[in-house]
DNA sequence: AACCAGGACGTGA
DNA sequence: TCACGTCATGGT
């Protein structure tokens, strides 16, 4: 099964890297705030580790551009911060991050993922074995499989899948995966078949997004999609 | 003016 | 296990 990695390779040359996660100018702490989004990201900060752990949930079933916003908002209070997200009222919290919907249970989940990393230190979260730190993870109320995934890959660099309704949408039109497959199948599926690479993993979900976004919104989803006549089973 | 967005959780069958 | 309701703002 190489389809995975010609399938990378195809939206790669497409597309370029997409340099996911998309860290906002404003937690930039390289000195200069850049006016675009970091690429690369090898020597992250804490900080920018946290705000992306913050965008997992913020963008949960929400359109990045409004999360994005309460992210640049928590920015604005200085409220990227693990003491601070603990001490704000909840209902404060949940007026800061009004724009990404949800905000009262968005509002709870930050500060059970801010109570549980004063337990386990993303620090102490990047030393751990994978597995290990994501049923930790998972533990946490709000935190699901998806969120788990995308703070594994992204802000602890772990080499882990991250599987959401894209990669479903995309996958199951091509025939290479059941539209009723449940997560953890659908992870198997990737990580069984292409090299556990942090940054391929890093790139090829931010493709899928992209990919996702102009070929499968709308009605008569993969309409044009270039990958269906290459790689549709 | 419906419809949907980079889900998760609680509930009842 | 599985289907369904709930949570909610902002863009098309």
């Amino acid at each position: 099964m190489r389809a995975l990695e010609q399938i990378f390779h195809f939206l790669f040359d497409m597309y370029g890297g997409q340099g996911w996660w998309p860290v906002t100018p404003v937690c930039g702490c390289r000195g200069e705030t850049p006016a675009e989004p970091i690429y690369g990201m090898a020597n992250i900060t804490e900080k920018q580790r946290l705000e992306i752990i913050a965008g997992a949930v913020l963008t949960q079933n929400t359109a990045w551009k409004n999360a994005e916003k309460a992210i640049i908002e928590l920015n604005r209070r200085g409220w990227i911060d693990v003491k601070k997200l603990r001490s704000v009222p909840e209902k404060e919290l949940g007026q800061a991050i009004l724009s990404s919907g949800y905000y009262n249970q968005k509002a709870k989940k930050l500060k059970a993922i801010a109570d549980f990393l004063t337990q386990h230190s993303i620090q102490n979260l990047r030393k751990m074995p994978l597995q290990e730190a994501r049923s930790l993870l998972l533990g946490v109320k709000g935190v699901g499989k998806e969120t788990a995934d995308s703070i594994l890959l992204y802000a602890l660099d772990k080499p882990i899948f991250v599987i959401d309704a894209y990669t479903r949408r995309i996958f199951s039109r091509l025939g290479l995966i059941n539209a009723k497959a449940d997560y953890d199948a659908v992870q198997k599926f990737f990580m069984d078949n292409l090299p556990h690479d942090v940054f391929m993993f890093k790139d090829y979900h931010a493709l899928i997004v992209q990919h996702a976004k102009k070929y499968y919104q709308g009605k008569s989803p993969g309409k044009e999609c270039p990958l269906v006549k290459k790689f549709a089973a």
